[in-house]
DNA sequence: GCCACATAGTGCTATATAGCACTGTAACTG
DNA sequence: CAGTTACAGTGCTATATAGCACTATGTGGC
């Protein structure tokens, strides 16, 4: 290694990786041995393994000699924590992330692990609080890019449902470009051909791959963007709201509204409901994510599935392998999400008009 | 103190010591000088100053000394857990629980604490879970008494929702008994007579509280009790979905149902509606949390709203002041809840029929 | 064959010595 | 006075040596 580094620091790595390399299994041989074997002085060869056992890789029995501490006898209870961003200011209560959060505590148990929520950084506390997780799986927006940083230094991190610009974090993402792509694919079968569009945010990979679905879907289908038809929303539900309003100043409304998620949905329709217009009847509305309440409401809500469970599983593999330092092929994953059809989408009506 | 310790444990002790007896404040003497000092050998006195800068005791600027550690600086990130019992099934998704997750884990962030969450006692796990905790909230039903217990064992506990038994362990609970009461009110001013009740599970005080606020609400009103109008649910939208199914197999459909959450209550107007009976036009319906969606969905439900934020921030001071172990005069909060009128409960209309 | 004792091997403590690298200060020099 | 140099002080690495306490093993005596 490097020649600058003390002796004993020379003599740590050569027992790690005798260790690592199976040349040496259980028992160490003996310090006086190992000081002539290796030519450095008994006193070094000591400092050294002292400094082994102080850190877990050795253990000594005295007038029995050191042996290999083997870490799979001694199961501890590890710690994950979620970090979401909390420019998401519903936080875990927004219905889709508290999916994802009851989703990965399920899978974390059974890993062995327990999940720690936080949405803060404080930087006085990070420190603390990250002492005490051994990974972090993080649900967050491009603009945090140097927290992304910052956990990982001292901790493995995995991102879900964006990506970080560093392409050394492992993610797992969904397929937001082709659902939505199959989103409208339904409503044309539908024979809808005037299609609106409420997007999320768009500083976010997520927002960006569904709305160029959208574009997509229209050239597909040989339809022209109409600037005036997309509605720039933030995924809340008064965002929603205020899209049905805008839609509904147009000169003639949209015949369906692809919402970039359930929420913003819920909210349009809650709106044009206000106003007498009828979900599926007059318009159709198609969500994004599948949140418990997409099938409660009435009408039940057209949307696509986020398959929430495999996020999390494979989130929380991908940051188990990390923590057992394995190697890992694949960093990016992304999962195909599919359509569900209930009764918010219906026949174009070519009659509505505002 | 002890002869018979080796001489690198009387110096640790000795340094130690003159700490805390501010004879060292900030600075040892040098190694060297230490050592003559002491009359032992510099190596010797090394190596008990390497030991109290592994326990953290000390701390070491090569060429210019070693210091004294003082431990005021770095203040400690406590952990408090949340522990939801898994008969919830949707666990931290169900809408309520979500938001008393969420509103917690704010207060508790500005505590200083991080929020660890948990859902399942694996005996095997449960100390090393706990031992990282400080603390922790509980929601559960009467049936997890013991785990309760076990918790008590190891750690302060708050109980949230529900009592327990053990009257020494602190509680905030809301005055379910009267908010129902309160909703019990309402409908009876719109006219309603013929009310039905969707319980919630009676092994618990909540619900036991929330179907003896029906009772009293009956009887205040001089209302005969009517057992054919009692529905036995669980909480789950399902429940609701039954609980309507139900109702409408009576001879005669109730003019209004009182329902002991919200999900059911949701449930309910679902399967009415997709039976054509219209909220409010036919039914009344009256939830119970005020969880996210009520708002949201059309008719805007008619609910009592939960205090979350009070609930969170009284459990997270009852749970601060016991972990600092400070004196509680009032162990057991019960907080007001008032009921938010919305569009699903209207006038009673005497016509409807199943 | 059994028991006592010697011996070798283990890690642990303790000390002495020698030199390195770095820093701050005191003394010296232009 | 400013800049340079020398040196003392700091912790750090490295080695050699000596003896202690304990255990397992083997050897010799009975």
């Amino acid at each position: 290694m490097d020649t600058t580094s003390p002796k004993y620091i020379l003599v740590e790595n050569h027992i790690k990786k005798a260790i690592k390399d199976k040349r040496i299994v259980d028992k160490l041989p003996g310090e006086r041995t190992l000081a002539s074997e290796l030519g450095f002085s008994y006193m070094t060869i000591r400092k050294a393994i002292d400094n082994l056992v102080s850190q877990g890789v050795l253990y000594k029995v005295p007038t029995k000699g050191t042996f290999v501490q083997h870490k799979k006898n001694r199961r501890k209870v590890m710690t994950i924590g979620y970090f979401l961003d909390n420019s998401i200011v519903a936080g875990l209560s927004s219905p889709y992330y508290s999916l994802i959060f009851h989703s990965i505590e399920k899978i974390a148990t059974k890993h062995g692990y327990s999940l720690t929520y936080f949405s803060e950084l404080d930087m006085d506390d990070s420190i603390n609080i990250l002492s005490k997780l051994d990974g972090v799986i993080a649900s967050c927006f491009p603009r945090i890019e140097n927290t992304i940083q910052t956990l990982k230094n001292d901790l493995p991190v995995v991102v879900i449902d964006n990506s970080s610009a560093d392409k050394t974090i492992p993610s797992v993402i969904i397929d937001n470009f082709n659902a939505v792509v199959d989103s409208f694919d339904h409503l044309h079968s539908l024979g809808h051909r005037r299609i609106g569009f409420m997007t999320g945010l768009e500083d976010s990979d997520v927002g960006k791959d569904r709305c160029a679905g959208y574009r997509q879907g229209l050239s597909k289908h040989g339809i022209d963007m109409d600037e005036t038809l997309v509605f720039r929303g933030n995924y809340s539900f008064e965002s929603g709201v205020e899209g049905a309003e805008y839609f509904r100043s147009l000169s003639e409304l949209p015949t369906a509204i692809l919402c970039a998620n359930d929420s913003m949905a819920l909210g349009a329709i809650k709106k044009l409901s206000h106003y007498g217009i009828k979900v599926p009847g007059d318009i159709s509305i198609l969500g994004f994510d599948d949140i418990e309440v997409a099938s409660q409401i009435v009408p039940a809500l057209t949307t696509v599935a986020a398959p929430i469970k495999a996020i999390s599983k494979n989130a929380v593999d991908l940051l188990h392998r990390l923590i057992k330092e394995e190697n890992i092929e694949n960093k990016h994953i992304a999962l195909p999400a599919r359509i569900v059809i209930r009764n918010s989408c219906g026949p174009a009506n070519k009659d509505v008009a505002a």
